[in-house]
DNA sequence: CTGCTGATGTATCGGCACGATATAAGTGGC
DNA sequence: GCCACTTATATCGTGCCGATACATCAGCAG
């Protein structure tokens, strides 16, 4: 998912982890947090796999130890593997971590695929939202008070995102037969 | 974390992990799964550190190689070690995962370290509230329309949390003055 | 009575992400 | 000239996940 998220946030400009970081808090809007201790073993993974080079100016400072910027850029084999990244709307795409970052990089994904994820949380939500109403209709009396608060809490804003979905799905819609916007 | 819940879990009877992990899911409706990719490895833990034992009734069958079942009971230690577990209200008990967890077992948590737990998770929430807030107004025109969805939803989101926190608190206070629930 | 299927049950593996912590350089203020 | 804060990179141990494999048993259809 990091992954993920880098290769997306790199094809505006070069970055390096610290301002990758913050890009990322911004997106996201602390859904997802991704400490320091992810970011740069991902970097690593992806400069391994060759998605991304290191593009630093002054290189020579490296050479004598200095622990400099490092500034990562996308290679055209990143943008390709984006891409394919892009098309998935596999079951890791609605559950609730996958589902918010790709969303977030919705306008550069295919409409038709944007249209399966967004079902395919719907149904994962409502799925949610379903064991949620039976648990609070099957223990009448039994269950534990504060357990059925957050029950309730869960249940509500299982019902509220559904709703969202809907109101998105219909937009996709509508955005498929009059494409304005 | 699932340390705890399996402790929590065994106080009210011995269970073996098959059980424990549906238990799980009752209590905490698919806030949280729990794999047996945890489970299993999180049993062993708890066995080294002596909170539980094993008390499987025909541990013969065992010994020739059975697969079979595991019960485990809790020990006086992990009694004594989940009572710990609950008198903290530390950062951990307010983020997202932490939180459910120990709110799902509150009516075993002292009342003011409930109070405390209520309180820090109220501020956590409020600060992603604000935080997301700020983006909505920051970001006039310029920012993605799904990002804005997503924003707008996580924003409605905290707030009824915000709310749902006050109610709790404020029938907290109401019992302490008038303990009748 | 046999063989299929689904629920019960235990276990391991590789990989991802986290929190804590260390290190270091630049920046602003007083 | 010093202090605090922000920027910046890095590592380590630990927790949890998904996938997968393996085993037992009940019910039931043929």
């Amino acid at each position: 998912m990091l992954e993920f998220a880098i290769l997306g946030l790199l094809h505006e400009a070069p970055m390096h982890g610290y301002e990758l970081r913050k890009r990322l808090h911004d997106l996201l809007g602390t859904l997802r947090a991704f400490s320091y201790g992810s970011l740069y073993p991902t970097l690593r993974r992806l400069l391994r796999s060759g998605w991304i080079v290191e593009e630093t100016p002054d290189a020579e400072s490296r050479s004598w130890g200095r622990r400099g910027k490092r500034v990562y850029k996308l290679t055209a084999e990143g943008k390709e593997h984006f891409a394919e990244l892009l098309a998935d709307a596999g079951p890791q795409t609605w559950d609730d971590e996958g589902f918010g970052i790709h969303m977030a990089f919705f306008s550069r994904t295919p409409a038709e695929v944007r249209m399966r994820i967004l079902e395919g949380r719907r149904r994962r939500v409502e799925e949610r939202r379903e064991g949620l109403r039976s648990s609070m209709a099957r223990a009448g009396e039994q269950i534990d008070r504060y357990t059925r608060e957050l029950h309730r809490l869960g249940l509500e804003t299982s019902e509220r995102e559904v709703r969202w979905l809907n109101e998105l799905i219909a937009h996709e819609q509508s955005e498929q037969r009059d494409p304005t916007d």
